[in-house]
DNA sequence: CGATTCCTTGAGGCATCTCAAGGCAAGTGG
DNA sequence: CCACTTGCCTTGAGATGCCTCAAGGAATCG
């Protein structure tokens, strides 16, 4: 990732859609509300009514920008914060004594960051920057506050968690019984959902993190995303260009699953 | 643990603190509260304040027993309760549509179970009872109703949640990057380590769930887990028989994950 | 323009899986 | 009480999928 990744790649940017630019976004000095974010939908998991909004707009969180491939938190750090991407993307990562490190996850505009912090107040986790990003700095404290007064905040809160453990739980399931082809297939077809989410094209895209990355998210060596990506390219199902995937055949893409989880 | 578990095992009984005895445990009808429950220390992560602790006390959590073999709830099923096992032991299973499971965790005394409904409103796994179980049901709603007027209790829910996530990286480490020796040894110590918080022996316990179980957590089948514990008796580290284990070298148990954590 | 980083591909080795057989313990019915 | 079934565990032998090691190419950066 980082500096280099960009490189001659894809001009498929991240977030910037329509209602953004005119106000509060260019002059307003680094601070955001959620009610005119164009991503609302996406971080807060459904169903915030509008007096919640508006709370939460009283705290106007804080932006940050994280450069390309510096860290957003360390393992190990103080857990004040969760963080909701804005643009750019992140990686997870566990970091382990010997300075090697396992990512546990990639996080796109909308999805959250940070939320394994509250269990014993510092982050299991770190989190670096796959490309020039931006997120909103939610103080946790103040989430919790909020949270006090409302039912439905409270359960914006646990479900923001839940879904975490959800997430985490496929991750296991895929691990724990999924060889090499068909990690690939799920890990793409996670990501084409995720890009179709957030009003991309489920079919293109351009990865912002490198084969190594993806191998220890899925538990396999560099080598073999290579060659795996190679072999879908040859069965047709994917037009691959180093970190450029086009999606040709996403039924069959699919079918590789459910030949297994039947 | 409890009732079998014991077994010719350790006599080292769990918490029971002073004022407990007495009052309101004898002829309770099948009603808990916290206050004079001996896992209240396992339930509710640390510092959950005397008022607070009243105040659940008000709930009176529903007891429920849970025949060995039988299931506490099922994947897909509505999430209405988040369950504190009492006695007995679980396992948490992701079904795959083809019928087959993927088992995501094991539950001793005093751990919560039920966490992942709340993304959805709906239990993404199952749980079922290993051996004769007991759990404590709390209604979901009402300890969110709880929380809605404490930031102590909020943060006690949230840390649930947060320390879910947190046991699901370290298995995913596990999964993404340890060999089946590594992968076995984590867990014996795992279960050594929760053994000794619950009062028991760190050194020998009963293993209530089968070797396939123990290889779908790992994403090894039971032949190798078979084979692993084999090979760890003959290099001196355990002595096993079936679901007996006694582990006789625990640093150089520890030592094996050491070597590739380094 | 050399250094660096990342990706791809090949060849061979090994850890784990697969398939198969047998043992042990508990439960069941005659 | 014994024959039989059933479930679980252990162990062996062979197959294989992924890893390891190695080399070369392409793009980026200073």
């Amino acid at each position: 990732m980082h500096p280099a990744v960009e490189s001659a790649v894809a001009p498929i940017r991240v977030v910037r859609s329509s209602r953004t630019s005119s106000r509060s976004a260019e002059p307003a000095p680094l601070r955001t509300q959620c009610s005119t974010c164009h991503l609302r939908e996406l971080c807060l998991p459904c169903g915030l009514g509008g007096p919640d909004v508006e709370r939460l707009d009283g705290l106007r969180f804080a932006r940050r920008k994280v450069k390309a491939g510096s860290t957003l938190y360390r393992s190990g750090e103080k857990f004040g914060f969760i963080y909701a991407v804005r643009s750019g993307s992140f990686k997870s990562v566990l970091a382990l004594p010997d300075g090697r490190e396992h990512v546990t996850g990639f996080q796109l505009p909308g999805e959250l960051l940070g939320l394994d912090g509250a269990a014993n107040g510092s982050h299991a986790s770190g989190a670096a920057a796959l490309e020039d990003s931006e997120v909103c700095a939610i103080p946790y404290a103040h989430l919790s506050d909020l949270a006090i007064g409302s039912t439905e905040m409270q359960q914006v809160l646990s479900r923001m968690m839940s879904r975490e453990i959800v997430r985490e739980h496929s991750l296991m399931m895929l691990l724990g019984s999924m060889n090499a082809e068909e990690r690939l297939a799920a890990f793409l077809l996670n990501v084409s959902q995720r890009m179709k989410a957030r009003g991309y094209s489920p079919r293109e895209f351009h990865l912002r993190m490198s084969r190594a990355e993806i191998g220890s998210l899925l538990g396999m060596k560099l080598e073999t995303v290579s060659r795996t990506f190679s072999a879908f390219q040859q069965q047709g199902l994917l037009d691959v260009d180093k970190k450029h995937v086009r999606i040709v055949d996403i039924d069959a893409l699919s079918r590789i699953l459910e030949a297994r989880v039947q």
